[in-house]
DNA sequence: CAAATTATCGCAACCGTTTGCACAATCCAT
DNA sequence: ATGGATTGTGCAAACGGTTGCGATAATTTG
């Protein structure tokens, strides 16, 4: 290994018969330092390819440059996005992203969380598992004095400013397109009782039924535990073979409402016009089923855009107290498979 | 903000009435030192919570314990999987992982290396830009004596170990798979002449043919640039429209065959009765869409595994010097829109 | 019992940069 | 000429560990 030695600031002070302090000063431009002596000393830097060794100066300073960010899972089209729009800002603003997922198992998520947290990063991005409660592991942060800033899956035991979607609205919407298409009969195939996001798209989905004065139907809405497929597949089936069966499902998101459509399809029943079916956060599957998914975007890239400047915000303004919530809108798709009319 | 200050060796050592370097050697248990003595500060450092500090340690080493992985696109199930086996590997070996992408443009990912060479990161793990060639930036590293791993996408004009997957090997299986199937006129829409991956998946189409004494025609061979699913669609039309239409097709990539079989589709051109299709990469639109794609699972995860796992080896053994290419074997997933029989 | 080991521990330099403060030189006004 | 600003520069401490080497005291050896 070619180990060239780096230039340091002695260096060019030997070569230039100047003292560390001022070969320092001078690269900055102080107004203390002689303008011909800042000239000479840049010069210098310049054509010898002085970089200064961000190691001494984090140590110095304390900090990284570096942010953390946690997800619950990273093969996942909703959150890569995210993190690539995060990536984006926090590049753009001189940061580097630490990224590393928790597979929503509490467990991960500390490991994850301190693994980050010793020195290493300036602050934290964080979608908490389904597994997080109260979030002790996330407390070490606050105390140290550090930045987070939680998105999407969110809890509100930690007070921090947070970045979510507007998820009742979303529903709200949703649900309402599928009456304003003349359904009466809508199930919801919801998430976990437990998790934020689920709660307030169900409550979206209680609203534009109440909203509708249509009745609300316990055996048509189904609670998912692990969000998968085959759940939406099983729920689908259990509610399409009892009584009372509905002629739409509003899904909790787009792989259940894959499910589903899989389900449906395997026995003939016509879509949207037999059962209407919309989902939630517009995956890519969503465009490729057949038919097409009508489904809420959730504009991914510009939650990890918002989140990573808020936390570069509060990093930069250590004194100024940040609690805001950012609340992003949401924007339904309207494709095939809602479209009776 | 509760900026607790945090317990430097100074502090237990004056507290303890020791020196600071017989601290720092009884926390590592250090021969030197006396039992006593070890078990004393490190009862007394238990107790009072103290935990190094990472910035001083790394600045004193020259090393940060992170590594770099950059990938073209973050939004991709493919690279994002892998991504998910580096850091789940990293992790493993006390590693973090900073994540960027160039988005397939060059000056993105000279400047997301500059920004991570800047003595934040121990060695780099990259796939690079379709317009990336030589790679001065990628060069850098290398001259500071740092490990560079390339993945996936990799160029041989830079001397470094590489993970890839047998793409000849994948491609050729397809096609075997569609000439036993019965189609007699395959198609091969590929990807760009100057990227790797591309040419030796052409290559594996090309020696299938031959070995299955097939004729190889050109005008059934068509280069995408962007790889999207525009292309797919668009050359899939032109081929159809012409003489001597196929009656297969072997695409690049899922997106691509997506576009494929949304022309065949609106069409109404049965698949697979009249048009078998192969994609590559088994992204999750491939089980979506209807029916249901043939393709080429690369393992990503364990691409990511071992790439990280070679970076590894090769940051903790500075002296050996490497420079193997790992092959991934591939593995044909067979579905409904190539089985003719 | 003197000499040679050995067991423990502290001193101090070092990594590269930042920064408060002192100091010397120059300048202007009195 | 004298005193007070002003300007440009260097000294040295600090950040928090690590580590080679030397010092001291305790122990073993011939």
């Amino acid at each position: 290994m070619t180990d060239k030695k780096k230039l340091t600031l002695k260096d060019i002070g030997k070569a230039l018969n100047l003292s560390v302090s001022t070969v320092s000063r001078a690269l900055k431009a102080h107004p203390d330092i002689a303008q011909e002596t800042i000239d000479l000393v840049k010069k210098y830097a310049e054509e010898h390819h002085y970089v200064p060794n961000l190691l001494a100066i984090n140590f110095r300073k304390n900090r990284t440059f570096n942010i953390g960010l946690i997800v619950p899972e990273l093969v996942h089209h909703f959150f890569s996005t995210v993190i690539s729009g995060a990536i984006s800002e926090a590049n753009k603003q001189g940061y580097n992203i630490l990224v590393s997922q928790s597979n929503d198992i509490l467990k991960d998520e500390e490991k994850a969380s301190r693994a980050m947290l010793n020195s290493s990063v300036d602050g934290l991005l964080i979608s908490i598992s389904n597994e997080t409660t109260v979030g002790e592991h996330l407390k070490e942060f606050l105390d140290e004095g550090k930045a987070v800033v939680q998105f999407d899956k969110v809890t509100e035991q930690l007070p921090t400013p947070m970045v979510i979607v507007d998820d009742f609205d979303g529903a709200y919407n949703a649900v309402s397109h599928l009456i304003e298409q003349g359904y009466q009969r809508i199930a919801h195939i919801r998430g976990r009782i437990d998790v934020k996001n689920a709660c307030d798209r169900y409550e979206g989905y209680i609203k534009a039924l109440e909203d509708a004065s249509l009745p609300i139907l316990d055996h048509l809405i189904k609670p998912c535990i692990a969000i998968t497929e085959e759940e939406g597949y099983q729920f689908t089936k259990e509610m399409m073979e009892g009584k009372n069966p509905p002629d739409a499902i509003f899904c909790i998101t787009d792989v259940v409402a894959f499910g589903a459509m899989k389900y449906l399809k395997e026995k003939g029943i016509a879509i949207p016009e037999e059962v209407g079916l919309v989902g939630f956060s517009n995956w890519m599957v969503s465009r490729v089923m057949s038919p097409q998914l009508t489904t809420v975007n959730q504009h991914g890239f510009q939650m990890g855009v918002e989140a990573a400047k808020l936390l570069l915000d509060m990093i930069k303004n250590q004194d100024i107290a940040y609690q805001e919530t950012k609340i992003l809108k949401t924007e339904l798709i309207v494709r095939a498979s809602s479209q009776k009319k």
